[in-house]
RNA sequence: GAGCCCCUAGCUCAGCUGGCUAGAGCACCUCACUUUUAAUGAGGGGGUCCAGGGUUCGAGCCCCUGGGGGCUCACCA
């Protein structure tokens, strides 16, 4: 391995560590008493600017920079929690006769990066930061290898930014230590998790696992990823959907259940797609997608102002403000497309929806039936303009194999997608329970892949078995979490939002 | 998949119309410095200019091929 000057520099010192006495990994627990952020936070002082308590702080984190002046010197020490600056003297940290802990040690051997405790007082500095003064100093570990090292001026310009999306991507660590705001989307993606199950699990659902390796892959139209298992000598997918799944969970009798699921498409990556993402997705017996509608405000509503500085519903992206506070707009699709084309697709038949959508400039082909063409309609021509949180119900029944149809429009299914900033957030159903009508969808399915459709669903006979043993009324939903994310967070691309977002493999 | 742009020191980037030994700031090394904060002052080291081929007296720069990356557009969440 080729080293370069800054990595033998390192080596060189990792082995001075060593001959000093000083074990450079050392083994031991080192308790921490404080973080950087708690001692900011927490700090008192009088009235004459002198700080009263903190005199008895531990903490630990990597070395972030240095600026020595002789027998005394400045550092920024950098924990989970941010940087707090540290004070170190050379006759505080080494008060008897040998020095070396501060000469050598302190000064030369310890590299940006490197893992130190500190045990000292808080106090203020002339120039006012609040700082660690530093009595008793421990080695932690050694970094071999520099960090890329910002740098911020007083109007606050970053120098040296270490923003090359490949590497940031390849080096997720590096990227965490080095750019405080990326650990800050991680952790309202945690938060926001967290929200959701607490929500959930309030509503008195069940948190489960559905399997991922699947015989059958099914719920939802995509391309699925292709393994073998080799001991049954059949080949297995990962799920492109767990809604099957789940129905059957609730057939067996649980009345709610929900999975936040990692689910696998292979198909085509970009800004807002990834071939691994995770989906919330939860069913409940005896109810219907207006229900449903009810629920999901109110788990965006608390799940956003359990994220959001002091509790707000808003979310402010592409300077849009978007407000998370229900009960959001219902709008029917056909409504939706008559308020934004002024053409009316009630009742149209196929011929009279292709002359629509080529008045509109709407790409079509001939594979596509009424369904995929009000669908490409409402895509192209409605769904970029819905920026607040929107509900967009009754789709057309042959885009939606796996729902309910409408108790009262014929040609329609109970079903709704959530537009927020013109993008699909959640998709849900008053789910089918109807094993002869599910059947007969499944077939049409059948007949539109035989057409041509590359995403049409396979039949599946043990989810068919399944519901003819009789499964109660139910509304399901599916959440897509990271672009919910993405939203939450300002981020334009996924790879924001995943911590270690797919690559082509190195070199 | 199509179009446009990028690849130069550990990091961020200059590098003119092809012309001296390829530069800057930070980082790194040596020295000085006990309240600095993009610390400062003095000195120093560090390069397969993405790779290969071509044009040329001469290529970081022009041409070709390949690799890696980004953005925009089309399809899927």
């Amino acid at each position: 391995m080729e080293l370069t000057d800054q990595e033998t520099t390192r080596r060189d010192n990792l082995a001075k560590i060593r001959a000093l006495g000083i074990e450079p990994f050392p083994a031991a627990s080192f308790p921490v008493t404080h973080l950087a952020a708690d001692i900011l936070a927490q700090v008192e002082e009088d009235e004459e600017g002198k700080v009263t308590n903190l005199q008895d702080v531990t903490l630990a984190g990597r070395i972030m920079s240095q600026r020595i002046m002789g027998k005394a010197a400045f550092a920024n020490l950098q924990d989970s929690s941010g940087r707090i600056q540290l004070y170190v003297s050379r006759d505080d940290i080494a008060p008897g006769e040998d020095k070396a802990l501060y000469n050598d040690l302190f000064k030369k051997l310890i590299d940006l990066g490197d893992f130190v405790g500190v045990k000292g007082f808080v106090f203020k500095t002339r120039t006012g930061e609040i700082s660690v003064h530093v009595r008793e100093l421990t080695f932690l570990g050694k970094s071999l290898r520099p960090l890329p090292s910002p740098k911020k001026d007083e109007e606050g310009k970053v120098y040296d930014e270490f923003k090359d999306p490949e590497l940031r991507y390849r080096m997720r660590y590096v990227d965490l230590t080095v750019n405080p705001k990326v650990k800050e989307t991680f952790r309202k993606r945690s938060r926001l998790i967290t929200a959701m199950r607490q929500f959930l699990d309030d509503l008195g659902l069940m948190e489960v696992e559905t399997p991922v390796l699947q015989p059958i892959h099914g719920g939802a139209a995509a391309r699925p990823f292709k393994t073998h298992h080799n001991t049954l000598d059949v080949p297995m997918y990962l799920r492109i959907a767990n809604e099957l799944y789940l129905k059957r969970l609730i057939i067996g009798g649980f009345d709610g259940v929900y999975e936040f699921a990692k689910t696998f498409r292979n198909e085509g990556m970009d800004r807002t797609h990834n071939p691994e993402f995770t989906m919330v997705e939860f069913y409940v017996a005896y109810k219907d997608y207006h229900w449903m509608m009810d629920t999901c405000e109110q788990l965006l509503e608390h799940s956003v102002r359990a994220i959001g500085d002091g509790g707000s519903t808003e979310v402010t992206i592409d300077g849009k403000t978007i407000d998370f506070r229900g009960p959001y707009r219902r709008l029917t699709m056909a409504d939706a497309i008559r308020e934004h084309t002024g053409e009316d697709i009630e009742g149209a038949d196929e011929a009279e929806l292709r002359a629509i959508a080529e008045r509109l400039d709407v790409h079509v082909d001939k594979t596509m039936g009424r369904g995929k063409l009000i669908d490409e309609i409402f895509g192209e021509r409605v769904e970029a303009s819905l920026v607040q949180p929107t509900f967009i119900t009754d789709y057309p029944v042959e885009m939606s194999p796996l729902t309910k149809k409408h108790r009262s429009k014929e040609g329609l299914v109970e079903r709704f997608e959530l537009i927020v900033n013109g993008k699909e957030l959640a998709n849900a159903y008053s789910e089918l329970n109807d094993p002869i009508d599910q059947r007969a969808r499944f077939e049409e399915q059948l007949q539109l892949a035989q057409r041509g459709d590359a995403e049409a669903m396979a039949m599946d006979e043990d989810f068919l078995r399944a519901l003819e043993y009789g499964m109660p009324p139910t509304a399901g939903i599916g959440i897509g979490i990271d672009r919910l994310v993405m939203l939450l967070t300002g981020q334009k691309s996924i790879q924001e939002v995943l911590f270690f977002p797919q690559m082509k493999p190195e070199r």
